[in-house]
DNA sequence: TTCAATGCAAATTTTTTGCAAAGTC
DNA sequence: GACTTTGCAAAAAATTTGCATTGAA
């Protein structure tokens, strides 16, 4: 693998065990890739790039050990483009800018966002989830 | 149809003109429908609802309706539930959240976002869209 | 009669599911 | 040997496209 960090391994590692979830080669090349690969992949991308190199993959384990990273919190899914997800490793907080001509996500520091001067910023959503108050109790 | 509404009625005909639309009558059954429902409809709940009452609707022109009024932000395209899209007739901001356990989405109200004592927020995602630098010019 | 709009069906795309084969403890 | 994980294929769900028919100006 190009570039290969064994600082991103050590937490595409750590993460699977955060999942409860053992440490396949495959897990951990999807682990890899959403962690090092800074671009908010879609599925097919992170299927199509990693079975590159490990031919064997199958799309079916790419969803079920992204899923399972999504449910324990260990990486962000984006809903920002309708009809695919896309992932995200960095979990801390900050928002998305959706470029409508060149399809570009751009991640954006929270305080940054009241001075995003140099973007035509068109439209702004804000999506929470968690609990409402009927079903937290 | 029940409660119609002769003041959604004009908005929605002024809605398709600002698209440069023709107010044909399934156009018009779209738009009010999605003024009407404040409760963020699918593509499949507006056509199966609008169809019982006109039986010759096909889901293409709901496609393509939908389409137009969000390219004319006339009404917005969430995309906060991954797999599909929801639309929102209103227009002004605020924010929506999703409960993780009913799955249903409510509109909060921008000033009311730190406040949200009520309900258990486990994520926030700011998803802004409009043109990159590059692409502004 | 010309052009726009509709609706059906087929095709595409994304995601999920069932299950047998392979791998791990 | 029991249990988990994988990968293939089929199914399901969401969306788009092609095209013939209908309808309006």
């Amino acid at each position: 693998m190009y570039n290969y960090s064994p600082d991103i391994s050590a937490k595409a590692l750590r993460l699977i065990a955060d999942c409860g979830l053992r440490p396949s080669p495959q897990r951990i090349a999807v682990a890899y890739y959403v962690l090092a690969n800074r671009t908010h992949p879609t599925v097919d991308e992170i299927y199509t790039d990693i079975k590159a190199t490990c031919p064997s993959l199958s799309k079916t384990t790419v969803y079920n050990t992204l899923r399972a990273l999504v449910e324990s919190n260990c990486i962000i899914e984006l809903t920002i483009e309708p009809g695919t997800s896309r992932f995200d490793g960095t979990t801390s907080p900050h928002a998305h800018f959706r470029c409508n001509s060149c399809k570009r996500i751009f991640d954006i520091d929270m305080p940054h966002i009241p001075k995003l001067s140099d973007f035509d910023v068109g439209n702004v959503q804000v999506y929470l989830s968690g609990l409402c108050p009927c079903c937290k109790n």
